[in-house]
DNA sequence: CGTTCACTTGAATCCGTTCAAATAGGGTGG
DNA sequence: CCACCCTATTTGAACGGATTCAAGTGAACG
């Protein structure tokens, strides 16, 4: 039988509300998921309090690693989250028998690499006002790559599945900074916020302009 | 043929001098290697100048990654770096063909994924105090595991393989900054610095508790 | 209509940066 | 071997962006 198909076989769904934990940081992980919809944060928690995500799990990103009992990380579900859910000894099966399955795990961990690099760059030498601009242009691309293909240039309009305060933890900033940032993009006449989890971007191409032109911009 | 013996005939050696330039941001590499002997730095660079480190490479590490022609970060010589080389068709076919290798591949990608996202936690939530007592730390826990097994309790010496400069864009710090956190723990009593490039730790589980104890340390 | 919780805004403070100057160390040529 | 130079590092002082602490606003819900 052909291993995806068994994959198939394997798979159950899950849905959990806003709040769950799907992981604990040192604690054992024994399923293997994708998100098919919803967001999760995967963070790491000081002992003093202090917080910082690693990654914002969104629909088609991975949870859990093949080989690996225990994640390192807290994953907690910010909103609403339906996973597709595979046991980790069957994936792991599986995964040995069929080359097809290890090669695309590959992939898909060398994608996870660049972007948690990429990450370490924002997060080490961006300002609070670019940290922001980042993360809502990202996450507009994000949800225009799942749907067809490039973000519309002209207006954009998206809800944002964080909290201020998950935000800030996963932009290295305080709560009050990014809300003033928020608002300063609004005054500035980038955004607009017709809720505090809803923002319109009248212009996408001169938001994104503001991160990646030639005075600030990531070069290649 | 055994898989393992053939890439022990297609590897090759190669010495470089500091400076040196072992992969281009957005340029085709096309040899994959690991880290043999010295340091290299992984670093994205801004129009402006900004600049970040992403990653250090020191022995053992791997540069490149089958399947992916460019490299999107700059990759340096620090030091002077000896690497062995594989071609990288070469080396993809040999994956293709050895599920052990492959595996081995994936492993050592999850590893560097989790050292990718534990320094995202260290660039947006630690204090440049705690960044630079973090670098000698882990340099000192790298340069011990690469011996034998621990690090001593007592007394520690350690080479820094990294200019102060470049040490302040792997930390996301200026190079003023670091400097000054390298003068405050001196006048602490943590380290002493016999030249700018060396560091002793005349009581390693003091230095290190200043950021694993409950104050701030790092849950799991 | 009042309570609650998330978000926003204000003011003061602090940490890290910036700009500037001093010091130290390493290598070179005399 | 010494004087000099060049560069890396250190130190000082002023500044600024992000944080902290505190109060205010607003929307959702009972």
């Amino acid at each position: 039988m052909d291993e995806l198909a068994i994959l198939e076989q394997a798979k159950s769904y899950r849905t959990v509300e806003r709040g769950t934990m799907l992981a604990e940081a040192g604690e054992p992980l024994d399923h293997l998921s994708s998100v098919v919809s919803g967001c999760a944060t995967m963070s790491r928690s000081f002992a003093d309090g202090r917080r910082q995500m690693v990654g914002l799990l969104l629909p088609s990103d991975f949870i859990g690693r093949p080989g690996r009992a225990v994640s390192p990380y807290n994953i907690e579900a910010a909103s609403e989250v339906t996973l597709c859910r595979f046991e980790r000894r069957t994936f792991e099966q599986l995964m040995d028998r069929s080359p097809n399955i290890a090669h695309r795990m590959l992939v898909m961990t060398l994608d996870e690499l660049d972007a948690a690099r990429d990450w370490a760059v924002v997060l080490g030498r961006m300002s609070a006002r670019e940290k922001v601009i980042n993360f809502i242009v990202n996450l507009a691309r994000r949800e225009a790559a799942a749907h067809d293909g490039t973000v519309a240039e002209g207006p954009v309009q998206l809800h944002l599945p964080l909290s201020r305060e998950t935000i800030a933890d996963y932009l290295g900033l305080t709560i009050e900074t990014t809300s003033r940032q928020f608002s300063a993009l609004r005054r500035d006449g980038l955004i607009e916020t017709p809720s505090a989890r809803e923002v319109r971007i009248p212009d996408f191409a001169r938001l994104a302009l503001e991160i990646d032109d030639d005075d600030g911009g990531v070069i290649s």
